[in-house]
DNA sequence: CCTCCACAGGAAGCGCAGGAGT
DNA sequence: ACTCCTGCGCTTCCTGTGGAGG
């Protein structure tokens, strides 16, 4: 008898107790490590429960620093604390990435207060009148949270707005939480905006090996199974996430991608060997996404470097000593201008060529240095940062379909 | 020593798309 | 709907650096 497709799936037995808690949309009930900003904001926003305006707030931190969840976790407590107490208080959350103008903004909060009613299409000012009225009729003290704030195009203008119209509710109050991971953000504000929305500041800093460590922990117990992943096995994780952001969502999701490996294996036991895999499939990963993304003509280069490496051509004697792949700028925009003209695409010019050089430099799909002394008086010597055959591959997948 | 080659990277300018202003 | 402006990708031109060779 034919076999289901899908009977090996199920059939395999899954070290995953629940794979969700691994998702980076879950929000945990508990944030270790973060009592001390919880209780800052909470008694920030303490003022809304007294029927009075809570200061603005803007906090900062990179990514996976825990900001998102902290603020929203502190304001479900208040809206339940508000509902049970029969208090005045109710609270917004705007992500301003996908809702990036001051329009928008106030839309989608005002969605929030009036869940049955459309306003789309409705003019700016109606939708900013609406907001104030409902402040005001209601006697509400409303706090909106604004994540990624830096993303709206006029933030000025939107905190200007929000904070103008107090002086015009009788009744009632709106206190603004901004949320940035880009610390310049606050230089590119106008010195009124800024004032106002920094009333209270807050950081969040990365998370440490131990933090990270710690957190897994917890999330590791409820998704997977007892003892399927050993305690070696967190520790690399938090290890390669401490060292390089801090980032407490990279150190979940390389758990996530170990524990899919050892799955998909049948091993049954998460180990460190699982969780190195795991990394180099997560960086594999970023890098061909970059490499897709590329420009067409930037791909044609890198290409040219690739096949130059591949054809090893690239053998080269620097101050003596041997060393593989490594290629002169010139030759590889000779073998760029052969592949573009072959390809009947446009040939770019030698200076925009350096241009993209130093690009691919920076996102560290290339090495190159300056050849100082020895070689061809002021050149660069350039090498692939990752394996040639590979990224060939890849790029022979985007060049030619 | 001078000149030429091979290259790096700054400055200015050009054409274009897309957003802002009216 | 219209123009106007601005930023972006790119070219052109240029100056500078250092080895190779006469």
């Amino acid at each position: 008898m034919q076999k289901n497709i899908f009977e090996t799936v199920v059939q395999n037995e899954s070290i995953f107790l629940d794979r969700n808690i691994m998702s980076q949309h879950y929000t945990p009930n508990k944030l270790p490590f973060r009592e001390s900003q919880i209780e800052e904001i909470t008694t920030i926003l303490g003022n809304t429960l007294q029927g009075k305006r809570a200061d603005n707030l803007f906090i900062y931190g990179k990514v996976g620093t825990g900001k998102t969840v902290t603020v929203k976790y502190v304001l479900q407590q208040l809206e339940q604390f508000a509902l049970q107490n029969n208090s005045s208080a109710e609270t917004a959350y705007v992500n301003c990435r996908t809702h990036n103008s001051k329009y928008k903004v106030l839309l989608n909060a005002l969605r929030k207060f009036h869940p049955d009613e459309n306003f789309i299409g409705f003019s700016a000012a109606f939708v900013y009148e609406k907001l104030l009225e409902y402040a005001n009729k209601s006697k509400k003290q409303m706090v909106l949270a604004l994540d990624e704030v830096d993303k709206v195009k006029d933030v000025d203008e939107l905190i200007y707005a929000l904070s103008r119209g107090n002086d015009e509710l009788e009744h009632g109050s709106i206190s603004i939480i901004g949320i940035s991971n880009n610390l310049l953000f606050k230089d590119r504000l106008d010195a009124r905006t800024k004032s106002s929305l920094c009333e209270k500041e807050m950081v969040f800093s990365p998370y440490n090996a131990a933090e990270l460590k710690a957190i897994l922990e917890d999330r590791v117990a409820k998704a997977f199974k007892k003892g399927a992943v050993e305690e070696s096995a967190i520790n690399c994780a938090a290890a390669f996430a401490a060292q390089e952001t801090g980032d407490a969502r990279t150190a979940v999701m390389l758990l996530l991608r170990a524990g899919e490996l050892t799955d998909k294996a049948g091993l049954g036991k998460v180990t460190d060997a699982e969780v190195k895999k795991a990394k180099s499939k997560v960086e594999e990963e970023i890098i061909f996404n970059m490499i897709k993304t590329l420009p067409s003509q930037q791909q044609l280069v890198l290409y040219a470097i690739a096949s130059l490496t591949v054809n090893s051509k690239g053998v080269r004697r620097i101050t003596g000593v041997q060393e593989e792949g490594v290629l002169f700028s010139g030759e590889i925009y000779d073998e760029y201008k052969r592949i573009a003209k072959s390809l009947e695409e446009n040939v770019i010019s030698s200076r925009w060529y350096r241009q993209y050089i130093n690009e691919l430099e920076i996102y560290g799909l290339i090495l190159a240095t300056q050849s100082g002394k020895g070689i061809r008086g002021s050149t660069r010597l350039i090498k692939l940062g990752f394996e040639a055959k590979k990224i060939k591959e890849v790029l022979e997948g985007e060049i030619f379909k």
